[in-house]
DNA sequence: TGGTTAACTTGCTTATTGCAAGTGATCTGT
DNA sequence: ACAGATCACTTGCAATAAGCAAGTTAACCA
């Protein structure tokens, strides 16, 4: 899909939504924010998917345009940018998890944990409070021992 | 976003979905078929979003190839074709109906109609339901007076 | 049989992506 | 204090995809 710069204009819901976060990207950057940890642009980089360096910059900038993410200087490495979801960011995981338990319906190849899936049919609820709580407290990523 | 014709083949559910159907157009056109009725590619082409036609075309069969939707001509006039949901196709229902909470929640312009979003919140399962029989008796589009 | 409708194609222009190679502002080690 | 490494981006350009206008083919319709 082209960037979401593009926008419908017309109030439809579904059209909304994919103008702000419905390109090839935004969401894989979200997944890196929500559930991998990732929170660096050289993180991001670094990550499995082969994102390109301009299109990470503008998917980042774009994205924190439309207040879906927050963007800060590490205090302890005053050259390096920590970026966060905000509410209306983390407001996505619902979508994601649907995302994902689609997927774990249709792609015999899927990585989604059995445990996960399992818990999306019968308390999806209590695992995205599960999940949402898990954002509060930063992100668990790698700390250095 | 691209057509989802390159995958990144990762067994990551984010990614499959999004190579599936996370491009521009096809949510929008599985709204069509789901929300709105339409069911022959010129309704698509007529509808508000303006779908260029070897677009509209190519996803077409890009969606029908994923097993998303089917096609089938119509018995009633022969030089049309009838595209139709399948269980596959639907079962993006409930991603769908959580981008049109998190719009409705975000775009101070949505259409969401309140009813529904009331229903979001309170009785989502119950929505689900009903859209999905709806679907199953036909998509309600403009009969011929 | 002649005109119309429906579903696409084809050819071309414009917009996005993806890649490789910079750039400038911090750190870091000596 | 200085040299080299990090980090977060830019820039330039080739490859892809989207958007637009004008066909093309087959099936109705009078």
């Amino acid at each position: 899909m082209p960037s979401p710069g593009k926008k419908r204009a017309t109030g439809c819901p579904i059209a909304f939504a994919l103008d702000t976060f419905g390109d090839r990207w935004s969401l894989i950057i979200m997944r890196g924010l929500m559930i991998m940890g990732l929170k660096t642009y050289s993180e991001f980089l670094a990550a499995d998917e082969r994102i390109a360096t301009n299109v990470l910059a503008d998917r980042l900038a774009e994205m924190e345009a439309a207040g879906l993410i927050h963007k800060s200087r590490d205090p302890e490495n005053h050259r390096r940018y920590i970026y966060r979801v905000t509410e209306k960011g983390s407001d996505l995981l619902p979508i994601m998890l649907e995302m994902v338990r689609w997927s774990g319906k249709y792609d015999p190849n899927t990585t989604a944990p059995m445990p996960v899936l399992e818990r999306l049919d019968g308390d999806r609820d209590g695992l995205l409070v599960d999940l949402r709580s898990h954002l509060t407290w930063a992100p668990p990523a790698k700390a250095k021992p």
